[in-house]
DNA sequence: TGCATGTGTTCAGGTATACTGAACCCGCGG
DNA sequence: CCGCGGGTTCAGTATACCTGAACACATGCA
């Protein structure tokens, strides 16, 4: 682990919409480090573009991220597969859609329709974060992954309480990844904000691999009497995607793990791991 | 000037549309490093989450890059104040702007509005990257660099022929960044494709330093005609765009370099620098 | 099935590299 | 005019990184 790497990195991640402009000596302060070591590496990271000086000898980050952001969507297919799907799924329910994806620990939104009957919901957003075992694309991204990872995340963030509902103790949290997993979908039903729930299932690259969550967002008052309906919507939609993306659920009653075609849209079938 | 940041930052910016997965041993080969020294780069660049393993060990960018990207778009106000104005430019025009910064010596598209009366510009495209010394955004942003910045640049990456007009030496290219800054914007005239042409202007943040460029690209066969107006247009809306991020013209005439808010939307007046 | 080749990964030691802390500018406000 | 708070520079030292070879692992071919 190269600390000099793992520090530039550090400084990158200080810039928030909140405070978008740093000086070296608030570097310095924030990482605990020597004003000349901050010095040094906001000096390089602007020097490679991923940082610009301002006027006055402060920083901001640099268009170079930008660049690089847009190369990562140009080559990852998950946003172009999800789009269109999520645009569907939209215009039929008139609810608010999330696609996400796990950083880090935390869930990343990557991806946000707004339908037209939806609530506007402040908390979530293109591109901002959010602790992982409250929402339903989040226990879904957890679920699929190793415990260990699970454990180490829960133990430097937290489980942090929202409303009554959240999810508080390891062994609740365990009980529902495992559930999750076992179902292939997760619900949050007002464990986040009381009177909003979703439903969130899991998107699988060609290897198999979960590798982001796609959710609905619904009311509370909407969303109880429609689980089921609602459901089978996302499960649907996410197996679209996965399969844009080259993943086919094996047939495992076929047995031998043969690849074959699975058009079956019934309700989720639980899914080997 | 920190290496091994350096080389951490050569590692991402190897991430390209055309090859977006890298191995060690390319990385290796590509940065000219020992396999164990490229191996280390993206370890730590992929746990701090800047890339991500593919399962593998072949590693792509990570989507800290997009949440960055985000906060950058987040808290750059230059996108928010142009983009009202840009697409009211392409509904009078029909034509395509562009929106463009400098990034180490070339131009970074950051937006592009197509008009329905325009032609498809294949060249340029949000994210990607051309020379500067051959369109009328990278003319007007090198302009307003130091002479001597304009000189490294030219020195690595060359005067590169596109068309018979494109500038092809450095005299050349001095009496016309001259002629750039004087006027306050540029043209180019089939420089970097025959039959297209277009009109640029550059942006000022509320400190005077021009930050970013527009412009207005037209097909040869009506730009000639319409020069003039193009001009107009273009450098108002520029003006436009200075004015939202804070930025106010000296109104050099009354002396004393005091700030009046100069609503004058005639053609061009040459501004100090 | 077995081998050969190409991966990604690990490790120990020498050396170049990054960190330290104090001194230096410079602009701003009292 | 001076003091303060910022950003910047610099020499010396300790340390963190680079090296190169060996390892583990997957893949493809015979």
């Amino acid at each position: 682990m190269l600390q000099t790497v793992q520090k530039a990195a550090q400084v990158l991640r200080l810039f928030t919409p909140q405070q978008p402009e740093w000086g070296v000596t608030e570097v310095a302060a924030a990482l605990e480090i020597p004003k000349s070591g901050a010095h040094a590496l906001l000096r390089t990271l602007a020097a490679e573009g991923l940082l610009q000086r301002t006027g006055n000898g402060r920083y901001r980050l640099g268009w170079t991220l930008f660049e690089l952001s847009q190369t990562l969507l140009d080559s990852s297919s998950l946003l172009r597969a999800a789009r269109p799907i999520m645009e569907r799924l939209v215009a039929g329910w008139g609810e608010t859609t999330h696609l996400a994806v796990l950083v880090d620990g935390q869930v990343l939104y990557v991806e946000k329709l707004q339908g037209d009957r939806a609530l506007e919901i402040v908390l979530s957003g293109v591109g901002k974060r959010l602790p992982a075992h409250c929402s339903g694309v989040g226990k879904v991204l957890l679920a699929h992954q190793p415990w260990e990872n699970v454990l180490r995340i829960v133990e430097t963030t937290g489980l942090i309480s929202f409303t009554p509902n959240t999810i508080t103790t390891v062994e609740q949290l365990r009980e529902e990844l495992e559930r999750v997993r076992q179902q292939g979908f997760a619900y949050d039903q007002e464990e986040v904000m009381v009177g909003l729930c979703c439903a969130a299932a899991p998107i699988r690259d060609e290897s198999g691999q979960v590798i982001a969550a796609m959710s609905l967002s619904v009311p509370a008052y909407r969303f109880y009497p429609n689980r089921q309906r609602l459901t089978t919507a996302i499960v649907d939609a996410a197996r679209r995607v996965s399969e844009e993306l080259g993943y086919y659920q094996e047939d495992w009653a076929w047995g031998n793990g043969k690849r074959s075609k699975s058009r079956s849209s019934g309700l989720a079938t639980s899914v080997l791991t």
